[in-house]
DNA sequence: TATGAATGAGGCTTCATTCAT
DNA sequence: TATGAATGAAGCCTCATTCAT
């Protein structure tokens, strides 16, 4: 029926997510995507019409979801601090969560305007509910600000991805360090600086 | 004889990387590098074993020139904000000028290992180069700073891949931006945030 | 249900005429023909066990209703001109009433001999009918004249097919013009030729 | 050289008349093709971009050879019966000699526009060539009289695919037959027949 | 009888790489 | 060194047919 549809409609993005995230796009084939599903070939084409297309559905979900978990988590917390460690925890730990899988957000099809378009969605929705976060904060240049929060956040990501043995306490310990630079800066202690500055 | 190998291969490494630049790697074929180098297609393999070689050694080139081009710029700055202002206005500044090449850092071959590598042994030499003159100028933590500036960098790199209207104006503002955010952190100016910090 | 059966054989049937028949054998597909006919894909097999064997029943059904209508058509004519006036226009004015059916003639699946049979079939009545009708007026070689009869009318059919603005007036005096050069061959009006028949 | 690759490409074109003649389009693969062809797959589509350009392709040149081979015989030909006879003794002789290959002409793919036009631009220049002739000769109508002439031959094509036994005497005799109808009509040898056109 | 989701064999085509010249 | 015709493995996708409901 359509929990039936809806059920297999699951695992065939679930067994797409598995293996688009560990051997990007052009290297996973459909016919690894089948057996990993454990369905027919053929069967893919019932739910999706192209290669192109089942990537791009596999992509929207791990946004979409990205998005709908740091919504209420977000409003739950106060303090401009607080909700900037929200989002930094949220950030990290949801790519340490699927660490294996990260290649599903560097090797992707070209010229594909569907998933062009779903990624410019996500990050244009992602930038705006940071901004608007921001904004209510006071924090002028809000756009400009929440873009480069999240490429802070982006570049551990990238630990995350290239170093094996990234644990949770590098994961706590990235987390505070990004919250802490993006809120003062850095802190040089010399006497250069000071003169500099003054 | 030597000059003219040499010659050849330089025009080889041009084509290749405004091929896999424009189209990156798996939609770039190798008897379009050989059109757009105006040579046979056997003629590559004389100078690559591969075509992910041949990726290798267009991305090596695009780095070591990054980073040589880099070097002597950075000495000739002095105060920390100045050299901040330096690597900021590089990273962006190169990649504004190959914007139109940029699919060469997001389309690139999975389980190449030498490739791994030579993206591993960049991203290590450019963040120690950061992280030691950061050092020099007392800031702790140098290599996760030095990650981060990075990171918000290559946020603005993104500005300028998927925006066509990106203009050279765009580009100072960001790097003005990048280093102050950098060095002084966001400034929320609200009597809440005040609150907070006491 | 006998009566239902038959019912809805036939709108399969139909379904396929029209669709064969526009599209020819292969390019038509058993799930097009399912939606032509209002049912689902796995009826179609509940009637016939094959694409092959719906294809011939449909080509067996056209040939039987083209046949059985000739017949009280040609015994209510007299003159031998008026009977070959009456196959004339039978043949062009079907093949006319489904002209934009005409793929079901020429695309056709290969090696299956049942078709084969079928086609072998329908072509031998329609010559015998004709070649007896002939045989009565005491025309030799009947069998080969009533071929080439056929012959005549069906480069017509071509016409018809190719010629999306042949009309009824064409119709006509194709109709009319078929009959003549069969019963007295062209005309040629020249002393050579009188010469040379001398 | 430009030799060898015109021999290549005769050796393609032959192997595949030779299977698309005796299977069709839809039923010979380009799998096929090659291997009797004796080259690679891949080897086919450095000559043809396509399954249904090869077609054509064949299609084309055999329709060439037709033409190429008529002309000069109908030049040496001087009275009307004695044309006559040539065009029936060539199209009948020639579609005996690849009477094997026959389904050439029956199973061509669909809605290939090329293919359409090759088609058509065939036949309007061998019944231009006909109509010509006969109106040398006086004959009226000559378009009409030329396709119908055409029309008792390709019925007498279809015996020769569909009889086995077919022999060159009954080549013979056909082509004879042919061109007297043509000529003179049928000759019914009745009473009721001269009362009727009296 | 009727359904339609599932199957999986098989086709066309691409393209990195080779090798005889 | 340079060429480019030839190769053939491999992938995406189609669609006739089946079968559990």
């Amino acid at each position: 029926m359509s929990a039936a549809h809806g059920d297999k409609l699951e695992v065939i993005l679930d067994a797409a997510f598995r293996l688009f995230g560990s051997s990007g796009f052009y290297e996973t084939k459909m016919s690894e995507i089948a057996d990993e599903a454990g369905i027919a070939k053929g069967t893919l084409y019932l739910y999706f019409t192209s290669k192109e297309e089942l990537f791009t559905a596999v992509t929207k979900r791990d946004f979409d979801r990205f998005l709908e978990q740091l919504g209420p988590k977000l409003e739950a917390a106060g303090f401009l601090e607080d909700k900037l460690q929200v989002i930094a925890s949220h950030h990290l730990g949801y790519y340490y969560s699927v660490r294996d899988y990260t290649r599903l957000f560097f090797h992707t099809p070209n010229r594909d305007q569907k998933l062009m378009d779903t990624m410019y969605a996500f990050i244009s929705a992602y930038t705006r509910m940071i901004a608007a976060m921001l904004e209510e904060h006071g924090v002028t240049d809000s756009w400009l600000h929440a873009k480069s929060f999240i490429g802070i956040l982006d570049v551990f990501k990238m630990d995350i991805l290239f170093n094996p043995a990234f644990s949770e306490q590098d994961l706590a310990q990235r987390t505070g360090f990004a919250v802490r630079l993006f809120r003062y800066g850095c802190k040089p202690d010399t006497a250069e600086n000071r003169e500099h500055t003054s």
